[in-house]
DNA sequence: TCGTTTGACCCAAACGATTGACCTGGCGAT
DNA sequence: ATCGCCAGGTCAATCGTTTGGGTCAAACGA
C-alpha cells in the first residue's frame, strides 16, 4: 500500500555547484547575486553557470533569509476572503510582488491579534499589507504596534504615513454627477460603519458634488453595521423605509449595493424604475446582478500594486509618502440607474 | 523628512534566553519543543519560561526551518482570486493550517509553470494545494512533477492518489431530485470544459438520478469554455437557444449558474416562471441574485481543511487515501426553482 | 563497596548561504 | 629593482536552531 517513497533526492546546494565548477562557494554566491565588487573571468562565469544549469540549482531562500534577514515575503491580512473587492487588491499586490521575487502569505484577520503579527515576523515576513476596511482604529493601532512595517490598504490612518488609498472623493463625485445628470434630486447614501470611510471622503465627495444642484442640503445617510451584502440588506431596507422620498441611492461599496438591491426587491420597489442605485467598486459580479449595477470603478488592482511598492520602500528603510491613486475612477453605466420616472409609494 | 528610524531592536534569540536563565541554549530548544528525551528540573523550567516571557522571545522560524527543513508553510495555487467558490476552499484550508501553526502562501496560477513550484520549494514551502478546477491535465501533471508534495483540490486526478474532492455525484443527484419533485421533465445541463468535472460525476450523478423518472434519456448538455459568469452567459444562451423545450437547467458550478441567469434574462425568459435554475455550490452571492438562486451547498470549507490534512499526511511521509468528503451536500431552496408553469416560446 | 543506571544538563557540529577580510600573481609606473 | 595595484579568487565567521553525543553527580541494587 505505502509506495516505496524515494529518498527525495536532496536538492543541490551551492557547495555542490562550487565543487562542480571548481571554485569556492563564495564566488558562486557573489556571482549569483551579482555582487558589485566582484570581477569574474568570463570563462569561470561560464563554468559556474553551466554547473548551475546542469544540477538544476536554486538558491535555498531559507538559508539566505537567515543570513540576510530578508525573507522576500510579505503578509496580506484581510478581514474576509470572500469580498471580491479585496480579492482585486490582493490580485494586484500579488502580481507585483511575484514579479519582484516576493511571495505573499495570506491571513484572515479572524480573531487574530497582535500576536499574529509577531508570528509572521518570526516567519521572516518582511512587511505586512493590512486591508483594514472594517477594522476598529484601536485594532489597527495594535496591529501596527510591532516593529514590522505595516501599510494599511484602502483605509487612511490619521496619525500615520503608512497607508494607501484610492481617491474615493473623486469616486463619490462621479456617482453624484451621474445621478444629477439623470435628474435625481432626492438621493440617499448607504455607507459602512464610521471606521470604514474613516475620513468620510466617499460620502463627502458625493455630497459636495451634489450640493449645489440639489439645494445644498446634505443627503440622508444610513450607516450599515458592516460591509457584507447582509449588512447592506438590513441598512438598505431601513433607508428605503425611512426615506421614501429618495429616487436614487449611492452605496459606498459594492456589497452594500448588492444588499440594497435585494432590499428594494423585497420591498417591491422596481430598480431602476422607482429607484436608481449606483455603487462604488466595479467587479464582474456587478454585471451579473439584475439589473446590472451601475458602478464607479476604482483602480483596486493598481492600489494593491502601489501599496506593495510603498511597503517595499518602507522595508528598504525609506519613509515614502502615503499612496493616493491618481488614476481616475470611471463610471460604468449599467441598468440600475435611470432618470426618475415616477414617485414611489 | 526621514524619521529617525529606530535601530529596530533585534528580536531576542534563544541564546539570550539561555543566558538569562543560566542554561545552555540546547536546553531551551529542547524545552520549547518538548523534546521527549528531556527531563527538566521544575525549577529550571520555570526560570527558562520566565526568561522567555520577560524577553518576549519567539523562535526564529527561518533558522528552525533551515535546520529541520520543515518550513511550516504550504502554498495554495489557484487559477483566479475572484471565484468565491475557491475563496471558501482557501478559507477552510487557511483556518486549519493556521490552527496547526502553518502559514499559507497564495499564488495565482497565471502564466505560472513548473518553475513556480521550484520557487516555492526554494522558499521552504512544505507542500502545495492546487485548486485545479480548470487546468489542463498536462498542466497538472507538470505541476505535480517536482518532488514537492502536491494535492489537487476539487479535482480528481486519474493516475494519482493525491487529490481531494467533495461528492459531486451526490450533489448532482440532489439537484436532480429537486427538479424531478417539482415536476420538471425536460431539463438541460450547463457544465464546464471536460477538464473540469473530469470524472464526470457532477453530470452523471444528475443524469442518473433523473434517468428513471424522465424516460432514461440523457439530458442535453452544453459545455462552457471556462468557469466564469461570462462563460456561463455564452454557453447558457446557447443552451436556451438550442433546447427551447427545457423547463429547468442544472448548472454544475455557481458562476455558470449566475451567467445562465443573465442569459435567461437577456432572452426574456422568466426565472423561475419559464425556467428553473439550480446550481452546485452555495455562497452568499447566490442569495443576492434576482431571483435568489436555488443551490446545492457542497462542503467546500471543509474540503479545504481536509485537503490540508491530507497534504500534511503526505508531508509526513504517509500515503493517505484520496479525500472524498462524506459530509452530505444540502439543497438550499430559493426562488430560482419552481414547478414548470408554462411552456416557453 | 563498586558498578550501573538514571536525571539534568552541556558541547559542538550541522543546516545553506552571505560577506568582510585576506591572498596571489602579473603588470605598469617610478 | 621595487612598489602598488588590480583582477580574480579564497577563507572563515556568522545568521539562530536543532540534535547526536557526551559529562557529572546522586541514587540504587547486589
Amino acid at each position: 500500500m505505502a509506495e516505496p517513497k524515494p529518498p527525495a533526492a536532496k536538492r543541490p546546494t551551492m557547495k555542490q555547484v562550487a565543487a562542480r565548477a571548481g571554485v569556492d562557494v563564495s564566488l558562486v554566491s557573489r556571482l549569483l547575486n551579482d555582487d558589485p565588487r566582484l570581477s569574474i573571468a568570463p570563462d569561470t562565469r561560464r563554468r559556474v553557470m553551466d554547473a548551475v544549469r546542469e544540477l538544476g540549482y536554486r538558491r535555498n531562500l531559507t538559508a539566505r533569509s537567515l543570513r540576510t534577514s530578508r525573507g522576500l515575503m510579505v503578509a496580506f491580512l484581510l478581514p474576509e476572503f470572500t469580498n471580491p473587492v479585496y480579492s482585486r487588491i490582493v490580485a494586484g499586490a500579488h502580481r507585483r510582488a511575484a514579479s519582484l521575487g516576493y511571495a505573499v502569505m495570506l491571513s484572515e484577520l479572524d480573531d487574530t491579534d497582535a500576536e499574529d503579527m509577531r508570528g509572521h515576523q518570526a516567519r521572516g515576513v518582511d512587511g505586512v499589507l493590512l486591508a483594514a476596511g472594517n477594522l476598529e482604529d484601536a485594532r489597527i493601532a495594535e496591529l501596527c504596534g510591532g516593529d514590522l512595517p505595516v501599510i494599511a490598504v484602502n483605509r487612511q490612518i490619521p496619525g500615520s504615513r503608512r497607508w494607501a488609498v484610492v481617491d474615493y472623493g473623486l469616486g463619490g463625485r462621479l456617482a453624484a454627477e451621474h445621478l444629477r445628470e439623470l435628474g435625481h434630486r432626492r438621493v440617499g447614501v448607504l455607507t459602512g460603519p464610521g471606521r470604514f470611510d474613516s475620513d468620510g471622503s466617499r460620502v463627502r465627495g458625493f455630497a459636495d458634488a451634489l450640493g449645489d444642484a440639489v439645494g445644498g442640503e446634505d443627503p440622508p445617510v444610513v450607516v450599515a453595521d458592516g460591509l457584507t451584502p447582509d449588512d447592506g440588506l438590513r441598512a438598505g431596507a431601513e433607508l428605503l423605509a425611512r426615506h421614501p422620498e429618495v429616487t436614487a441611492v449611492f452605496a459606498t461599496t459594492l456589497m452594500l449595493g448588492v444588499g440594497l438591491l435585494r432590499a428594494a426587491s423585497e420591498a417591491g420597489i422596481a430598480v431602476p424604475g422607482e429607484l436608481s442605485i449606483v455603487s462604488l467598486h466595479d467587479v464582474d459580479l456587478a454585471r451579473f446582478m439584475s439589473p446590472p449595477l451601475t458602478t464607479v470603478a476604482m483602480p483596486m488592482v493598481e492600489l494593491g500594486a502601489a501599496a506593495f511598492d510603498q511597503l517595499l520602500a518602507v522595508i528598504d528603510g525609506q519613509d515614502p509618502e502615503p499612496t493616493v491613486m491618481t488614476q481616475p475612477p470611471v463610471l460604468v453605466r449599467r441598468a440600475s440607474t435611470a432618470p426618475p420616472r415616477k414617485e414611489r409609494r
